[in-house]
DNA sequence: CGTGTAAGGAATTCTGACACG
DNA sequence: CGTGTAAGGAATTCTGACACG
């Protein structure tokens, strides 16, 4: 369901290329990642480098400052989306594991 | 079944990080662009832009030139998987339109 | 708080060319 | 043919700072 390291996650776009396809300036984007908003990687040289769901992500928040919400609210906010996923894993590792022991038997 | 102008075609990534990844010299990259192999698009202000279909395709081509084959060769392996390509997408585009005529009936 | 901008420097990319083989 | 390299210039990116509000 969620091809992992792939196309959209690999991250090896340059903030230039970011900036247009985002519509946002590199100051704006490089401000996003101070306030712990995006978190790109560094080429050896420094630069640094974007994934397709990093400039989703930016699209996104660049609509919701549009809106005027603030920086530290959109972060509250991916911290509250991110820790619900996190329980949502551990019920469905649970369940997981509790079908290996207990659920459907295989043949033998 | 192929997800269009999508992560994967997308060309976003800059010469330098497409170096990276396939392990070629900026200079190979170019040349094989010399040679028709590959077709990145420009920037604004003519910077090359690939993507991970580009970079996988150097990948490929890097593997065919290790095995000695010239670029002249691995051209014309391409355009011929190109015309079969094609011939494949008339075919199919040939059967649609007759199922749309004479194909299972739909409501009344 | 969020963003623009000028500043200075370092790294990137571009093209055309010479070199070797 | 395929690739390295030095050359010169233009564009990119980086950081820290001042500005406005």
């Amino acid at each position: 369901m969620s091809e992992n390291s792939s196309y959209k996650t690999r991250k090896v776009i340059t903030i230039g290329v970011v900036s247009e396809l985002t519509g946002l300036s590199e100051r704006q984007i490089r401000y996003y990642e101070e306030r712990k908003l995006v978190f790109p990687e560094r080429s050896e040289k420094g630069n640094r480098k974007y994934s397709f769901a990093d400039v989703e992500l930016l699209i996104d928040i660049a609509n919701k400052r549009e809106e005027g919400v603030q920086t530290y609210e959109i972060r509250q906010d991916m911290l509250r989306a991110e820790r619900k996923k996190e329980k949502k894993m551990r019920r469905e590792l649970l369940r997981g594991e509790i079908n290996a022991r207990f659920g459907i038997q295989k043949e033998r």
